[in-house]
Parts: C-alpha cells; structure tokens; sequence
DNA sequence: AATTATAGATTACAGGTGTAGTCTTTAATT
DNA sequence: AATTAAAGACTACACCTGTAATCTATAATT
C-alpha cells in the first residue's frame, strides 16, 4: 500500500474533489482549511507523484494532475489497517468505545442499522 | 493529545498486557512478533518516558514501568482523530466500506447489532 | 526579439522515527 | 575487594515530514 503522510493525504483529498486539476486550482481549494504556502503544496504534489499516488500531463506550462486511485479505495486500506493495528481487525469494539463514551447520535445509529440491514439483504 | 510513532505503540501495547512490567519483561513479550533489538526497544521506552505515555520507578538497577494511560482511552482518541480525517467524523461511512467490499463476518454483524442494543436501552 | 512572470525542479533544514551501538554505572559474582 | 555483566543513558545516523526558498526553463507580454 502507497503511504501517505498527513500533509499529502490532505493535498491528495483537495484532488479527490474533482479532478483533473491543474496545481493552482488544488492550491485554491486548500486555502480554505489551511495556512500552506504554495511552495508547500507544489513540494507535496511533487512528493505525491514520485510515491505513485498520482500522475500528471502536460498542458502548456501547467500540470494537470490526476489521482492513481479512488477515496474510498484508500480509506478502507487505512481502515483495515487501522482496525487491525487497535482492534485486532474487529470493528465492533471501535463502534463500542465511541458508544460507552457518548459519541454516538442518533443519526450514526440510524446509519449504522442501515449498514446492517443492507448487509444482510446482501446475503440471501 | 500525546502523540505516538507505530514502535511506540507497540511497545505501549506491550505494556498494557500486564502491568507494573519491568524492560525484560515487556522485550520479552515483543519477542513473539518482532524482530527488534533489545536497545531498540529500550530506546522507544524512553522516548515513551518522555512523551508521557508511561513512568516507571526503580527497583534496584531495574526500571518498573507503568503506562500514564488507560489503552481505551487512547485508543479512543486515536479513532476520533481517525475518523474525522477521514469520514468527516462519521462512523457509518467506515463500517459501510468494509461491508461494500465484504469484510464483514456474520459475527462482526452481532457484535455491531448488540453495540447498537446496548445504545438504545441507555437512552432510556 | 527581449523581457518578465510563472510553473515546476531542486535544495534546505529542523524535528520525528526506526534501528541500533557505545558509554557509564552499579549490582552480582568470583 | 576486584571483576564482570547487565541496566539504563547517551550518541548515531539515514530516511520521512512539514515547511518553504531558490534555481531554471519557458510561456506570455511588451
């Protein structure tokens, strides 16, 4: 799995909105949340290239950039990961933690029994 | 927030098992999985003094270490942390891309249906 | 055609991280 | 008492990361 450190999932997720993108329009898109200089953000696509996370053409002087793979591809490695690294790779006792202490709303119960439903829909 | 590297983490996680552990017993646990160093490990114990994330009192020439921290509420925090990267602070999105891609187990699904319970009898 | 502005490439640099090796102290052994 | 062995302290070092600044090439402008 390509690794990716904070700063460059945060430049990746800019992309992820909608591409292609030129650097500019990534850079535009991140000034809201973040205090990054352009050189940062240019330094990080560069990084993000050389690891394989995108790729890019050329259009006149410009880049147009392009992820290698999908959001949800990614955040389910990291999930896996994550789960197996805290929970043994069991997801139940990470939704627990966030019940016993309160962090569930009423939405994420609705959400989560969807989830569950459609799973066992899913299966038969 | 105490801020952990992955070495960190498992040598806490190595703690956690049973503790007051003194730096034999804990390198002694981490032997089973993995291929560190005796120094490597006591290295990381020390950083881990310095975080914060553990103290210990001496015994003799020996350190007895105790973590500062409970591995629940660490772990906690580090999901919070995780999923508002990357679900926006949701849980669902999380446990519906591991049912999309078939990482759920009938038993995964029990669990989730009694964390689910559990919320709905506390409510009242 | 010459100049300028801008895109990307290259360089920088401190602090974190993985992974130990060496130094120092002191408990244990001869 | 002298020697040794082992615990922890300190040092090391390359690679990653956050955060840019400077260099270089070329498209755009005069």
């Amino acid at each position: 799995m390509i690794e990716l450190s904070k700063a460059e999932f945060d430049v990746l997720d800019a992309l992820w909105i909608n591409y292609p993108a030129t650097a500019s329009q990534i850079i535009e898109r991140l000034s809201d949340d973040k205090q990054w200089h352009e050189k940062t953000i240019k330094t990080l696509l560069g990084r993000l290239v050389k690891k394989g996370a995108l790729t890019f053409e050329k259009e006149g002087r410009q880049y147009i950039y392009m992820p290698c793979m999908e959001r949800a591809d990614y955040t389910l490695k990291e999930s896996q990961n994550f789960i197996e690294r805290f929970f043994s790779g069991r997801i139940a006792p990470l939704v627990s933690g966030f019940a016993k202490s309160e962090q569930l709303s009423q939405q994420d119960i609705n959400e989560l029994k969807k989830v569950i439903d459609d799973w066992e829909k899913n299966q038969k």
